[in-house]
DNA sequence: GACAGAAGTGAAGAAAACTTCACCAGCTTA
DNA sequence: TAAGCTGGTGAAGTTTTCTTCACTTCTGTC
């Protein structure tokens, strides 16, 4: 069950949306201001914080800002009165997964909330997909050999790797290759060069990382 | 070919030493004093370094030290005119691999590098092994999550383990604690509850980082 | 002491990862 | 143009890793 945190001075307000939100699936809880909300971020995980932008004290952007600073996956969505383009914006830049305006249909809200949570998952199944990809590009040794022969020389052909590690069929190097080259660790250019990415130089330090992790 | 830095004050000592060695197939350097020795180290990698415990201006077991800080993988050999266990112990303890008294024969020095270069060739093995272990134990997604959950709670039994992850079949928990098991990340006590080792937070420390490198 | 649940073993089977092999297309160069 | 190299594909086979299942042992508790 999806965990809402409702974030507005506005008691009526709270109340309403706690009724239709908990009728429609989610975990709620309340927090009557910025501050309020800040501290049960910090006890609590919550997959959504609505977060009024005009509240008495403390401004909603100020907000914001520390609330992705407790928790950067909690997914937050601005809801304001007075909307602005540049208020949306810089609600986005800050951090904010969405920005509606009041007075707004109840189906709109819950429509936007689903959107989000829906771009969370997908955003989480990313990146573990590519934790994946790259540590089990990392646990066979001659994936790490060839990370670290391309780590010294740079860029190297088919052939000259398949030498160099001194493996007698070069389809064996290819299927290496292959995986290095779908965990996004390598890549190639029009002179059929294999050499690392960002992500591959990532990837080695890991390694050297872990050696000294290991080491110590 | 293995690289020996001799650290002696007496010139005819080293002479002999360097004269000896490379007969034996060594690449040597030679430094006059124990603080030449230390600026040698941190310009170039040796495998061994044979120092002599006395000399003037400072003293050897100093200079192990700064050794041992400079270049944690270079094997120090201590050599001594004036042997003592209690001195012997505290060079080891300091990080020497090995310790020989003057006048010594050059058999026995030679079976000595020898003896010590196998040593470290075998640590080195030692860490290649762990470093497989530790990544093939991360690159399983099941095992991330016990590592994960164990993380978070600290201490957990094989059940709670279990049914915190929905997963049917205990035996198939039994066999991934296994792994992480045998892979050093985590240990069991007395009441059997599973909870991280040293090397097992470490792992930890990896993940986040891999998760922090990917994400950005 | 008997029953229930926790923890585990070992073997068998399934799935995934890796290797090998037979073969092809393109390029160079003698 | 034929021989020889490079870089590849796809299928079959092997090995390793993972899962499942049948069964055991221990512990607590009623």
């Amino acid at each position: 069950m999806k965990k809402i945190l409702i974030v507005d001075d506005d008691g009526e307000l709270r109340g309403n949306l706690t009724e239709i939100l908990r009728g429609a699936g989610y975990c709620t809880d309340e927090a009557v201001s910025g501050c309020e909300a800040l501290e049960m971020l910090a006890s609590k995980e919550y997959d959504i914080a609505l977060l009024d932008m005009i509240m008495p004290n403390r401004d909603g952007m100020d907000i914001l800002t520390e609330m992705k600073k407790i928790r950067p996956r909690t997914r937050v969505i601005m809801i304001t009165a007075f909307a602005t383009i540049e208020n949306a914006v810089s609600a986005i830049k800050k951090g904010a997964s969405d920005y509606i305006s009041k007075p707004f249909k109840i189906k709109e809200l819950i429509t936007t909330i689903k959107r989000v949570i829906e771009e969370s998952r997908f955003e989480t199944d990313i990146k573990k997909l590519n934790i994946e990809y790259t540590l089990s590009s990392l646990s066979n040794p001659i994936r790490r050999n060839i990370i670290n022969l391309l780590n010294a020389r740079s860029k190297m052909r088919l052939m000259e790797i398949t030498r160099e590690l001194d493996i007698e069929d070069h389809t064996k190097v290819v299927f290496h290759m292959r995986m290095l080259k779908e965990a996004g660790i390598i890549e190639q250019n029009k002179e059929k060069s294999y050499f690392l990415t960002k992500e591959g130089e990532r990837a080695i330090g890991f390694l050297k990382l872990l050696e000294n992790y290991v080491t110590s």
